[in-house]
Order: structure tokens, then sequence, then C-alpha cells
DNA sequence: CTACCATATGAAGATACACTCATATAACGG
DNA sequence: CCGTTATATGAGTGTATCTTCATATGGTAG
């Protein structure tokens, strides 16, 4: 910690002509700031859902769930994935726990669909890695 | 998978009034054809890209970077992240494999920045989990 | 050159995750 | 009720992931 303020120190030297010291404490400050930007409770619900969607299994499911526009039940998302119907209902209700699905009961089948974050998230994340 | 089948059947037989064999297979159809609506080695690159993101120290990079709106020195982010500066190393190397970031050489010192890439999965990301 | 500094890379240990199996709950059908 | 079916939950296990230490690379200043 020590160590890293004194490159830095040295950095800022480099960068501006002359640095003191109160210029190394102002940019430390500027930087925290940039990392407090957003609070520290949405930042967990953020990496909750990215934690959600990086994995092939979940991942597919919300992607089927979203081009399907339409609530589907289990016993069909159990077609798409390729783990036990243990494991899906592991996968979906992590989902659920991320905003990323919404699940209601009907009888004795359970239908999932996805969420406008779901599809939010999902459309964005397509759009910006086909583009290239 | 055979059992599955069956379980489809019943579904279907539940919810159609009449359910033949063919309907079945044409439901699986469907959904495989949703499932495969998107290539598999973009599917691999969008899970990488969540990858990358679904980690507290990375995370963290990458949104210091978008909020920056300017390249920032390794030295520089190692005030905003809480791990050793191999550690940081690491993080970045992964960051730069996902396209999030991009990362130049300045004489003794390396700069980073956030790519498109990140600034629009961070920016939709943080919009989809404030309004709630 | 030589010594130092900034960053990267590889290997290894600790930890967390994604599965599966076993079992629980809840809804129907007889 | 009783058996069967649909889905959920908990525990356990193999595997991946994160972080660190040791070391490599490439730049800069004497």
């Amino acid at each position: 910690m020590t160590q890293s303020k004194a490159r830095l120190q040295r950095y800022l030297d480099d960068k501006l002509e002359t640095c003191r010291s109160e210029d190394v404490d102002r940019r430390l400050d500027e930087l925290s700031t940039l990392e407090a930007a957003l609070g520290t409770e949405q930042v967990a619900t953020e990496i909750e859902v990215l934690s959600a969607l990086a994995n092939e299994t979940r991942y597919t499911l919300v992607r089927v769930l979203v081009a399907a526009g339409e609530e589907l039940c289990v016993c069909e998302l159990n077609a798409v994935v390729d783990v036990t119907e243990s494991g899906l209902s592991h996968a979906l209700s992590q989902l659920v726990d991320a905003g990323l699905v919404d699940g209601r009961k009907d009888g004795r089948w359970k239908k999932y669909c996805a969420t406008n974050r779901a599809i939010t998230v999902v459309t964005v994340l397509e759009g910006s890695v086909s583009d290239e």
C-alpha cells in the first residue's frame, strides 16, 4: 500500500511536470470517488446477476425464455439443457434469486418466464458481442 | 431423456385437448430451434464476457474505467482494488481477453481503458438493477 | 552494461461452484 | 387415502476459479 503510493507518485511526477505529495493524495481521492460512485449493495446485486448468467446451463435457460417470449414449463426447459431435473431446478432457483426469471405454479406444473431485466441484459449482450 | 419426453407428452396432453406423438416431436423441435437461434461460438463469447465481469475485483476495475472515461495507469488501478499487483495483472488480462478493456504501453507504464462493449454492458446493467 | 522499476506469467494452495444422488413436498388420479 | 408424478431442497463430491509467491520480461536511468 505504501509501496504503491510511491509508485503512483513517480507516475504523477512523470505525467505532470512537478508533483507534490498533495497531488498524489488528490488523485487517490478522485479514484476512490470513482469507485464509490455506485452503492455497495447495488454492486452486489449486479454481481449476483452476472454470476447467475455466467454459466452455460443457466445462460441457455435465460436465452431460451427470452427468445420464447412466453412462459415455459419446467418439463419443456428440461429438453434444452443437459442436466438432471434436480440440476435444472437448482439453476432455475438461482435465476429467480437474481431476478432474471419469474416462476408460477399451475396445477402440478411449474412455469417460468424471463423478467424485463433478463430481456434487457441478454439483448444488449447479444448485440454487443455480435457487432465486431 | 425418454423419461422427460413422456413427461412432456403428459404436459401437452394437459394443455392441448388431444396430443399425438407428432405434437411432442414438433414441440421438441421448436424448443431446440429456440436454443440454437444463436451460434455456439457467440454464446461462448457471451459467457466469457459474463464470467469476466462476475467477480468483484474485475467488475470494480471495469466500473472505474467506465466511470473515468479515460485510460488509467495500472498503478492508479492498484489503488481501487484490494489485490496484489500480480492479482491485478491477472484480472486485467482476463478483461482484455473478454474484450472489455484495451491495454496500451506507454514507456514503462501500462494504461488500460474500457471498450465500447464494457461501457454498454455496464451501463445497461446498472440501469436494469437500479430501477426496481 | 547494470541496477532498478513496472508489469506479466506460471504454478500451487485454498476456496467456491456445479453437478448428482437421496429425499422432501405438493398436486392429481384412482 | 394411496400411489404416482412434478418439482424442490440438502448433502456430498469432483472440478474450476481466485489469489498469492516466485520468477520472467521489458523499459529507464545512472
